[in-house]
DNA sequence: ACGAATGAGTTGACACTGTCTACTTTTGGG
DNA sequence: CCCAAAAGTAGACAGTGTCAACTCATTCGT
């Protein structure tokens, strides 16, 4: 079978998309190497002899995940207009998030193995943080709040929260419990986003 | 011992609090019904007369923590204006999560057993929805988004996305490997809380 | 070209875990 | 007082991650 050929070739490779395929079906909590191992018709320990641990195959899965969402935003149609280019940033993060919503759990739903110990992935973090920033740096008329600096990294923070916040509540648990009028849940994004332009920048007439 | 005598009194109870101190230590995944048991100086199957499985135990935790949440939010002080109203249950949303960090992620972090089986946990969370929701409908000067139906769940949904989406990118394994401006960290709370208002009210100059 | 060294894969063991089942003890109500 | 239900105990089973020892193939230095 194919998957045994995939296995002999590259195990490492087989392994990481096995156990994605494994959290998929029940959850990272459940994702057991020995299953992976068996599905991939290895040994038990084999996986071992490419991940030192449980933990460093999660966080390669992370990592990946990061370069494939950072490349995801990266990728998006540029306009010149830098408020469309901010919406249509906008909507490429909802797009991944619809699109790949495990993913999107493992990298910011999931109680991570220690950063620290794991380099390459904070790496990947980062960068997909700096193309907001770039993005946001971008724009000409943000207006700081009253009382406070202006920041890119403050607005950055804002508009992070706001929109990881509604994609956060729309894949989370708590959602189910509390019956949302579906006309909103629908609206919800083209909402969040206009609340978001209304809130960064100056007096709405003259946008 | 104290912690023996208490685990004959109660068990019940007993065993909820040392699974929470457990997690606290280690985390969600690594709670152990056996280690609650071997902390409580009983046999490993004596929480199982309590609870039906480590889900349920985790259920009644997440339930509780919701309960204690929405009682939170629902003795902040109260004056007559509801703009201060809606900016000071934000602050006692911060001060929740700022507090009690790891209930935080419990309820809207982790990966929860399956709501339809746990309904008094549901019910609790569907009532700390129900207090956002009542303070936003007494805000006489929402501003609709053109082009989209007035709607309290909508903007509810704006609110908490904002709010909820900053905790949990100030609680999050991410931020760490981001590196933000400390600055910008600091006035973060104050920053979101205005650029709510902004994003919620109607032009800036009448308010 | 040949032996050593390295890497991949296997097998077996150990200490954990949740949960089933069967057993004993405690206890509260008729 | 007695007995049934509740609470707690003990043992077993199938999982798990991980450590250590073993085999086998490939490759690399001399």
């Amino acid at each position: 079978m194919a998957k045994a050929d995939r296995a002999k070739k590259n195990l490492r490779e087989a392994c990481l998309d096995e156990a994605l395929a494994l959290i998929e079906e029940s959850g990272t909590e459940k994702l057991s190497l020995r299953e992976v191992a068996r599905r991939l018709g290895v040994s038990h320990q084999a996986p071992y002899k490419h991940f030192q641990s449980r933990d460093h195959i999660l966080a390669e899965i992370v990592a990946r995940c990061y370069a494939d969402f950072a490349h995801h935003l990266d990728s998006r149609p540029r306009t010149g207009d830098p408020h469309e280019d901010m919406a249509e940033m906008g909507r490429h993060y909802f797009d991944y998030a619809a699109r790949h919503p495990l993913q999107y759990r493992l990298m910011f739903n999931t109680a991570l193995p220690p950063g620290d110990a794991h380099p390459d992935m904070t790496k990947q973090a980062r960068h997909a943080f700096t193309l907001l920033r770039a993005a946001l740096a971008d724009l000409p008329d943000r207006a700081p709040v009253e009382g406070l600096p202006a920041s890119v990294d403050l607005d950055a923070l804002f508009v992070w929260s706001a929109i990881h916040g509604l994609v956060s509540v729309l894949h989370s648990d708590a959602l189910d419990s509390v019956d949302i009028d579906k006309a909103a849940l629908e609206a919800a994004i083209p909402g969040i986003l206009a609340r978001i332009g209304r809130g960064l920048g100056p007096a709405p007439e003259d946008r």
